[in-house]
Formats: structure tokens, sequence, C-alpha cells
RNA sequence: GGCCCGUUCGUCUAUCGGUUAGGACAUCAGGUUUUCAACCUGAGAAGAGGGGUUCGACUCCCCUACGGGCUGCCA
């Protein structure tokens, strides 16, 4: 799935071209939902410009990478509905392309050969810490005559300005203004060769053309120094839009303790992927007082000026708001799909062919009573249950001797109703009026008979759901006791 | 320690010098009702603190506090 094809249309690598974002997250395990929105805002924003939107495994940590940790990303993106163009980038496999770049500014002069160990900086910075001092390494080799060189293993940095600042144009924090002299002279290439992320970045999203760049915010101090590597070899800065990342619902930085982080929990959860769109989308990013909107009209409103600039929590409740409305308004195919998923990720049975009939009946009553597919399934086991029904404890003290008396009046009467909602209503009113009871007494009896819960869509149009036999075999079971 | 960013109802946010500071979620009180959900009506709820600039600041500037990030031959 990941390659390392590297297709980038020349025409696309100007800013005034076509808008191509991208993401790239580390392959650490699984797909955060921090890193989920992300995703999500640089797929709004190329989709809603008819840009690209690549996707870049940033996969340079050896130790840290597993193939398995990129599948669960790559299949996190897929579930979300955030599709990218071409192949997964590996980053890692473009390491000679880095190492090349790192030459070339060594070459132009705009990076040199550090011979410094690691060891001697490390007592370097001790030193510095313990002083007060700052930790910012200067190296001695940066100006020395290449006749001094060692025979030795070195890295390569790149020769930073001293002088003057560095200002990064973010579109959404504003001009961020860095002295040159707070910036180190930061590792390209390490002594064995390999890149590091600062140099490959930067590579990389110039090769693939990037136009904007929009991450996480604890980027920001990062861009000033990857500016230096676009500088030193000549070329054009993309747009940077840094995007504050989400806390935990206590403010703090999300992380296991606060529950869900990692995207397929959501899942898991029983969220839509349409639903958890939505939802992410409005942390962090506004379009006046929309709340509930499609994926045309987030596409079509998404931009970098609608971006908040504080950390946005995450809010449970919320989301189960946003995720009913969403599924009020999805259609039944949409849910259905959607249900099939929400059943294979968490391991449970797929629905046998007439459960999918019937639920297909049934759909466009549950679905404005759910806030996720276990809701939708808890609402649909009047449709799912297969005869004899029996009854939860709850349900259970609902069919008491009268109401069985009752039910077993009904039935009869049922028989020869019209199966359409006016005339069942008719029915079921005039047999509980005869026995001088309103409806609303009946009901949780007839719904138990139907559905074995106390819990269910509407009786009647659970009844017109089930159809007229099936209706009179349940309240007949039920009345027989 | 140094550098950088942030701070409007409990939460997500609107406001882009002049508003009774608006909406949504949540909460509370009513209503509708056949359970749940939904829905309707109403209520309470905010510009971190202190200085400036200005006729006028939530909005611009400074300081403080708090939160976050970076400060690696991690990404």
């Amino acid at each position: 799935m990941v390659s390392e094809r590297l297709t980038p249309p020349m025409s696309e690598t100007a800013a005034t071209g076509p808008v191509v974002t991208r993401f790239a997250p580390s392959p650490t395990g699984y797909l955060h939902i921090g890193g989920a929105r992300t995703a999500l805002f640089n797929w709004l924003f190329a989709r809603g410009r008819g840009g690209r939107f690549l996707l870049r495994i940033e996969d340079t940590d050896r130790a840290r990478s597993t193939p398995e940790a990129t599948a669960a990303i790559l299949d996190g993106l897929a579930w979300l509905g955030l599709d990218w163009d071409g192949d997964a980038i590996s980053q890692f496999a473009r390491a000679p392309r880095h190492a090349e770049v790192a030459h070339q500014m060594l070459a132009r002069g705009s990076a040199y050969k550090c011979f410094s160990s690691q060891e001697e900086i490390e007592t370097f910075r001790e030193a510095a810490r313990a002083d007060g001092r700052s930790t910012l390494y200067r190296s001695p080799w940066r100006d020395a005559d290449p006749a001094t060189h060692p025979d030795a293993p070195y890295v390569i940095r790149v020769k930073a300005p001293r002088d003057g600042v560095t200002v990064v144009h973010d579109r959404v924090q504003g001009d961020v203004t860095f002295r040159n002299e707070d910036l180190d002279d930061l590792v390209m290439l390490r002594s064995d060769g390999t890149p590091t992320y600062m140099l490959a970045v930067v590579v990389d999203d110039h090769d693939m053309g990037v136009t904007h760049v929009i991450r996480g915010d604890d980027h920001l101090n990062n861009a000033a120094r990857q500016m230096l590597v676009y500088q030193g070899m000549g070329w054009d800065v993309p747009v940077w839009a840094h995007i504050p990342l989400i806390h935990g619902e206590d403010g703090k930085k999300l992380s296991k303790r606060h529950g869900a982080v990692g995207l397929e929990e959501y899942r898991a959860m029983g969220y839509p992927a349409f639903a958890l769109r939505n939802y992410l989308a409005r942390l962090g990013w506004s379009h006046g007082d929309d709340e509930i909107f499609t994926d045309a009209q987030a596409q079509e409103w998404f931009g970098l000026e609608g971006i908040g600039r504080a950390p946005a929590r995450l809010d449970m409740k919320k989301l189960d708001s946003v995720s009913g409305r969403q599924i009020a308004m999805a259609d039944d195919a949409a849910l259905a799909k959607g249900l099939d998923d929400y059943l294979a990720a968490t391991g449970q049975p797929a629905l046998t062919l007439p459960q999918r009939d019937g639920l297909a009946r049934a759909m466009p009553h549950l679905k404005e009573r759910a806030k996720s597919f276990p809701e939708i399934l808890e609402q649909a086991r009047f449709v799912l249950a297969e005869r004899p029904i029996s009854p939860d404890p709850k349900a259970a003290a609902a069919l008491d001797p009268v109401s069985r008396g009752i039910l077993s009046e009904l039935t009869p009467q049922l028989h020869h109703a019209t199966w359409a909602r006016d005339a069942i209503e008719a029915v079921v009113t005039r047999t509980a009026e005869a026995h001088g009871l309103k409806f609303g007494k009946i009901a949780p009896a007839m719904r138990a008979a139907l559905s074995g819960r106390t819990v269910s869509p509407s009786v009647f149009d659970m009844m017109l759901v089930l159809g007229r036999d099936e209706t009179l075999a349940r309240l007949s079971d039920a009345s027989q006791g």
C-alpha cells in the first residue's frame, strides 16, 4: 500500500496553481483523533478547491515504525472517508533523495559537516543548563577549513543565518517572528547517513508539490527552522496553517486517561463516519452559526480563516447530539452500510438476509431516535428478533393478566382492519375505550408484545413494518402468556 | 532556563472598535407525547487579572497569571 512512487505534477508546484495538501502521520500504533481532525482539515481544504490531498507516512524512525501501525492509519482514514490521491508515500523510502538534497546544500555552502560527537554536545548542554545559559549548540565546525576535517563520522547541519529574523507567515497564527540567533543549525543528515525529520518534511513537501501545510501547532516552532532549509535550497515556502491541538474534557493534553484517543475507538462505539466528520470539523473551525452540515457544505465552506487559535476540548455529549442529528438525516442505505461496518469492526455476527430486509423497512423509524449504531440496533430489536419474542423483565411486567386480556380481545379486531396507520389506530383506540382506557394505557403491553422491550419505535410503526400476520402472531403469543 | 503560541457562557464557538455580547451542546423549568429519542417554549450562564491607546474596547498595545508547544543525530 505504501510505495515510493512520487509523481508531482510540475504545474501544481506553484502556490498559484491548484491546491495540494497532505497528511503526514507517524506510524506509531493508531490514528489519533487529533490527527484524524488534521487529516480532515487538509482533506476539506483540498476537496473544496478541486485540489489534491496526499498521504505520506513519516516512517523514518525505524525503531518505532511498523507495517501494522501504517495499516491501522490507512484503515482509519479510509473508514473516516478521507480518500487520498495516488499512493501513500513512504518517507523512509525516499531517504536517498533526502541525502541528495543535504549534499546539494553542502555544495551550495548552505550546509556544513559537523564532527562534534553526541557525547561532546550532551556535555555542553548539561553544562549550559546548569549555568542557566542557552542550550543551543554552536558547532565549531561551521566555518572550519575542510582541510582540517578529520576522517571521522559527521552529520550535515544547515548553515542558518545568525543575524536577522525569520518570519513564519501563518494563516492561523498570524506572522510569527523568530530571531535567528535563537535558531540552531539543525542536523539534516545523521552520522549514519540517514535523514532527520526536519530535512525529510521539507524535501518531501517540496517534491510532492504541497502548496498548503495544515498541521498541528506543535510544529509552529519547527516551521521557522524548516524555512532555513527551504531558503538554503532556494525553494518557495508553502502556505503554513498551524492548527491548535485537541485537548481532553479537562483541558489537558489528550491522553489515554481521557478515554477514547484512537479513531478506531469511535468507530467501535458506533459513531458513523459522516457524523464524526461533522463533529470534528466543528472542533476548532466554524462557519458562522452552522452546526450540522453535509460534506458538500463543509467542503464549500471550509477555509483557513475559519480556524480558531485556541485548543478545543473533546465533548462527547456534543458528539452524541451531532451524531443523532446526522443519523436522522442520513439516507437509509448509507446507514445500513455503516451498520455492517460497525458489526464487523466490533466482531459481531453479520445480519442475515431477512434481518437486513426487516432493518431496511424499519430504518425510517429507527434513525430518528438513535445517536449511534448500537442504539439503532437496540431500537431495531423488534424487527431483528424472531418469534417467540422473549420479553425482558421490565417488558414482562407490562404483560400483566389484565393487559393480556385486552390484547387477546384486540387481536381478532385487527384481523379485518385495513393495514394502514389510521385504520389500525382507530381499532386500537376503540378497543381501549371499550375498557374505559386511553391508548396510553395499553401501549406498554403492545410494545412488550411486539418488541419484548419497554423501549422501541412507535407501536403503530412497528405494526406496519411487521405486517398483519407477524403482528397478530406476536400479540397472540403474548396474550396467551 | 530560553523561545513561541493561546485565554468569550461548564463545553464548541460568533463578533473582525460602537451589539441588550449571538448560536449550538449540556443544565434547569414548562409543553407535546405511546416508551425512548426527537420536537416546541422559557430560564440561568462568558470576554483570566491589571495597565494603556481611543470619543468608545471582547476586539489594538504592554505586563502578570494560567494553559500549551518547541528547545534531540524523535517525529
